[in-house]
DNA sequence: ACCTGAACACCGTTCAAGT
DNA sequence: ACCTGAACACCGTTCAAGT
């Protein structure tokens, strides 16, 4: 984090660490993770790319704070009034994480590229963390829950937004499993379950998963 | 794939795509992703860079025939008689995936990024799904429970590798969400459950994670 | 204090030309 | 047929110098 310091004195800066990283969000979704260069979102703000570095020291710090801005609001997904019961709870930050994720393109890959943290990151962890201590869950299950859950989210993110691009695994991926396996012909599991494997349903996919989760959580609280 | 028509015609080739993909995952494990370029590669291998497009069309297309190599036996990880029951075989094969990843630097991110359509992969999946499906589960929760397991190993392991590396999330991570946690002072769930959130111990990570989805899956099966 | 201009040390990929 | 040499169009990052 290398903000400058304090007491404007100088020029104005035209330059400053949340308009860039607004910006650099704009980018994203204009132009996907692969075309967000240092170059380019410099171009986009009127400026030369040395000067995004008196903001951020690393591409990757910029990617960070990215992260970090796309996961805003996620750990207020709690209930409207906590009266809801743990399981619940823990669907719907799970369900805000990957709502957020997707909210921009290449989300996932952004995330999942970066470990930030911040309040936005941390606050999710709390509250996940939070409300399966409150359930009675011991602080190990608690803390690893937290992560089976973000993993399992992530990962399924990751692909959910690779099969949306049009390069690797957008349309065509669905097609292209649908070749291999059909002519190998050695698959039979496969072939049988080629319509779901193949289904752009992924809220099912999402669903089915975090439900596992959430009966798995039911099977250790015994 | 531009594999170079079969008759040996003029000179003996000193390049091959199985020779290749293996000098790649030795340049991998020794340096990492980030360093493994087409440049280096083609030096590792005593040829211009140039001519490693003549096996592999484009650098996205050997990072696949890497991670179809890596997973590699994979699919054979079933039980030795095969009388063990369901979710045992599904735990050697999610034990088996991590296994293999964590056996090259970096390799769930190779793997993460790319979508191979090879038999290990394919091997991997219909192996995986066909367990479920005599354990007695429809097509689409087989289907479906392949992703789920899938996306959380690929998601845990690249978490498990991405804290081994030194430059981000090393040794220092756990440092950085410590300081990160008491400074803020805000956090009470994640103070609670640092030891917990910190700990290397990631094979016991993986396992209540495992566990989490197989209780799940038993509690789906009534 | 903030940004420009220009450079450094690289990338992935293409393709005529050599052997 | 297989590879070289050289180029094209970029990268992230640094830093003296201007204002």
């Amino acid at each position: 984090m290398s903000t400058p310091s304090s007491p404007a004195r100088g020029r104005p800066a035209r330059l400053n660490q949340a308009r860039t990283v607004r910006t650099a969000l704009d980018l994203l979704n204009e132009s996907g993770l692969d075309a967000l260069t240092m170059r380019r979102l410099a171009d986009a703000m009127g400026v030369q790319a040395g000067a995004l570095y008196r903001y951020f020291a690393t591409k990757q710090d910029l990617l960070t704070a990215m992260a970090e801005h796309m996961v805003g609001g996620v750990a207020d997904a709690t209930g409207p009034a906590g009266d809801d019961d743990w399981s619940e709870e823990v669907a719907r930050l799970a369900r805000a994480l990957r709502t957020a994720l997707l909210a921009h393109r290449d989300g996932a890959r952004v995330y999942a590229g970066t470990h930030s943290t911040g309040p936005n990151t941390l606050g999710f962890a709390d509250g996940l963390i939070g409300v399966l201590r409150a359930a009675g869950f011991s602080d190990g299950e608690a803390a690893r829950a937290l992560y089976t859950v973000s993993h399992f989210t992530v990962g399924h993110t990751l692909e959910e937004q690779a099969a949306l691009r049009p390069e690797d695994g957008g349309p065509a991926n669905a097609g292209v499993l649908r070749e291999a396996v059909v002519e190998a012909g050695t698959y039979p599991h496969l072939a049988a379950t080629l319509p779901v494997l193949t289904s752009t349903d992924f809220t099912a996919h999402f669903e089915f998963g975090l439900r596992l989760l959430l009966d798995g959580l039911r099977a250790v609280r015994r």
